[in-house]
RNA sequence: GCCCAGGUAGCUCAGUUGGUAGAGCACGUGACUGAAAAUCACGGUGUCGGCGGUUCGAUUCCGUCCCUGGGCA
């Protein structure tokens, strides 16, 4: 298959749980290489959560061109595939340019469709999508059972995002979405000289990062974004309202818990996020994207970048 | 110093008429095809405060000591 390898553009990655560094190692990388940095991470797209979502700062954005941040409004769902489309264009400018593309976030799922692919499943109707998101999980995956019982049984009965995505491509599309789900295209894996490094940080540095980062969000201007964002009335099932920490500060905000139990439970809420796609990158991610498992710290980012440099053109 | 109430999982607490114990949350492990910072699944992690005594057997009963909270001095 690779029998005369041709000149592939590179497309570096760094791919890891929230507060693993991402974006410190992302700046040295694309100021070493005069690259510009492509986000990968499904809430930082959204104009209004900048502090809430960790978004890299001004200064960082006056230093390398920075790409697909704050992008987008709440009011407007992003997805996976939509995201991989603006990523696949914003990736061809950089090479046009002659610039590295420097690839960061934590969003497994958008990482991968970018790189292999996804069903190509056509736009849901907006009426059949607002009816099967109103119905219970129990009596949507009831549904399911008679209009695509495969899908049924591979699903659990539980598992309310699923559930809903399969009953309403069935029903918005005629086809299960098992038969969609047979073909994946818009990948570009193949297209690119890829250059990965996953960070997978030992969990006791990671939870003390974790921890000190929702103090962050919990500034003046961390509140203001919820606020701003409680005062637009936006659907609280949009994702930019389900980002982590949202939920907690609206509930501050409306006086019903404490600034304590508040930082606890934002906190709480920032170390299972930051599991989840720990698993998610160690497991899903192919198994020769080199790992990095040391603290991103001074020394640790050094090493790290001098990995990236030995492995880029 | 005396009286009362407590001391059981990381936390808040159940419970055991004597047969080495269980909930919630935390935490751990995993799944992941257009909401993915989403959604879901699985897992009890323990000197039952210490030391003695009674007993075949004590986290449970008795004694004593330590610690915490409240009251009286």
């Amino acid at each position: 298959m690779n029998k005369n390898p041709p000149f592939l553009p590179p497309l570096a990655l760094i791919a890891g749980p929230t507060a693993s560094g991402k974006s410190a190692l992302a700046l040295a990388l694309a100021e070493r290489h005069g690259g510009e940095i492509i986000n990968a991470d499904s809430a930082q797209v959204y104009k209004d959560l900048a502090v809430v979502t960790a978004r890299p700062s001004q200064d960082h954005e006056r230093l390398v061109p920075h790409r697909l941040y704050g992008i987008r409004d709440a009011a407007e769902p992003f997805s996976a595939a939509a995201w991989a489309e603006a990523a696949r264009r914003e990736i061809g400018a950089a090479h046009e340019a002659g610039r590295l593309p420097i690839l960061v976030g934590g969003t497994g799922m958008y990482i991968r469709t970018l790189l292999d692919g996804i069903a190509p499943v056509p736009e849901i109707d907006p009426d059949i999508r607002e009816e099967v998101r109103a119905l219970p999980v129990s009596a949507a995956h009831a549904l399911l059972a008679q209009e695509d019982p495969e899908a049924a049984a591979r699903l659990r009965p539980t598992d309310t995002t699923r559930v809903a995505r399969a009953l309403e491509v069935v029903r918005s599309t005629g086809r299960p979405l098992s038969a969609w789900q047979t073909k994946r295209s818009g990948g570009i894996g193949e297209h690119v000289q890829l250059v990965p490094l996953i960070l997978l940080p030992p969990r006791d540095w990671l939870h003390a990062r974790c921890n000190a980062r929702f103090e962050i969000m919990m500034s003046e201007e961390g509140l203001a974004e919820v606020r701003f964002l409680l005062a637009r009335r936006i659907d609280p099932a949009f994702p930019a309202m389900r980002a982590i920490g949202v939920a907690e500060i609206a509930g501050f905000l409306r006086g019903e818990i404490t600034r304590e139990r508040t930082l606890e439970l934002g906190r709480i809420a920032t170390r299972q996020y930051a599991k989840r796609q720990y698993t998610w990158f160690s497991r899903q991610a192919p198994a020769d994207w080199p790992r990095f498992t040391a603290p991103l710290d001074c020394a640790g980012t050094e090493l790290a970048l001098a990995d990236l440099d030995a492995r880029l053109p």
